[in-house]
DNA sequence: ATAGTAATACGCAACGCACCGTATTGGTGA
DNA sequence: TCACCAATACGGTGCGTTGCGTATTACTAT
């Protein structure tokens, strides 16, 4: 039998406005600068009501990014039937993301997050490219024959994901031509 | 003829307690948890000091990576003449320091301090993978004919860094066979 | 040579500010 | 009734800045 609850439910008005403030602030300025105060100021809301339901900050955004409320969706990968030419766009994309100030302070800021809650960088890598879009994108390469078939998946996801990352972190935006250098290295073709 | 100083110059001591409060500190607890007053009262010198000479905490690492006070020297890419093995030993030694806790928490706070100080990026990059040792190697490799003339050196290296820091910020530590199947992916041989 | 002056670096102490994480209080609704 | 909520207050930490007195060094006028 199911304990009976007593008192109020839990407010889904002060909870959906705590996860938008946290993800306007966090575009806003960056996850250096997110406060526990802002984000309860800009949503209404008092710091207890915070506290009570997310243990810390990285919590919070934790949950931002499991609800896709802080990665633009742009960034998922294309499935045309072409495997290199995905690739080639969708790392195109991300490129073109961190050429704008804005979209390297957003990727800066996510793997700050990161750095503080290992479910970020977790999340961070499957939701660009880890076991779920990127990683299920070259295995249908595999099926389609594009790619042969003992090809780590897994880890030429984490290669992708991470070179992208090292050109953030070192402000050296990759071009065009970085990223068609980039695929064709990793991407070996079958036999 | 520059107006000569005037004035009592810098102190080399201070100079380099500071440093090395910093490196102490930063291996203790970590970027996050590295405060100016800490710095101060480790290194014996006012705050004023520290503010005097380095605009922000940030700078004050970057300069401490800089001498070479915060990665282990056995970091550095060797070079037996075989290529394929030399990366292999390589990435197994960043795993392996990647299982260690302290290990894993020395390189999350070399990341997040890259994420405010993309200077920290470029050295991270370089010292690990960037155009200086990682990328010579593979230059060395390329005239040895281990590898194709007209393999990206520069993309190559940031892929092989960046697979690492995605396997660091997710928790996911490498394995030995990781390695081997990471390097096989990248490494096309000559044909 | 020998003072005096200017410029700079230093340690020490204190300030106002922002944010932290934790109470406490009183109101409200299931 | 009792959990949830907003509001408010609290002690604590670190920030970045300021003012003070004191060394240390180079320039300058005697």
């Amino acid at each position: 039998m199911p304990n009976q609850r007593r008192g109020a439910p839990r407010s889904e008005s002060a909870r959906l406005a705590i996860l938008q403030a946290t993800a306007s602030l966090f575009a806003q300025r960056g996850y250096e600068h997110l406060s526990i105060e802002g984000i309860a100021a800009e949503a209404g809301v008092s710091k207890q009501t915070i506290y009570r339901w997310w243990p810390a900050k990285s919590d919070l955004v934790a949950d931002c990014l499991l609800d896709g409320m802080l990665l633009p969706s742009r960034l998922t990968i294309p499935d045309t039937g072409d495997l290199r030419a995905d690739l080639i766009a969708w790392l195109e994309q991300l490129f073109q993301l961190l050429q704008e100030p804005d979209g390297r302070g957003l990727m800066i800021s996510l793997i700050a997050a990161a750095t503080a809650n290992e479910q970020i960088g977790g999340r961070l890598r499957d939701s660009l490219g880890g076991d779920s879009s990127l990683a299920a994108r070259l295995a249908t390469g595999v099926e389609a024959g594009q790619l042969r078939g003992d090809a780590p998946v897994t880890e030429l996801g984490e290669a992708l994901v991470g070179a992208m990352i090292v050109k953030a972190l070192s402000g050296r935006p990759g071009e065009s031509a970085d990223a068609v250098r980039l695929v064709d290295a990793l991407l070996v073709p079958p036999d």
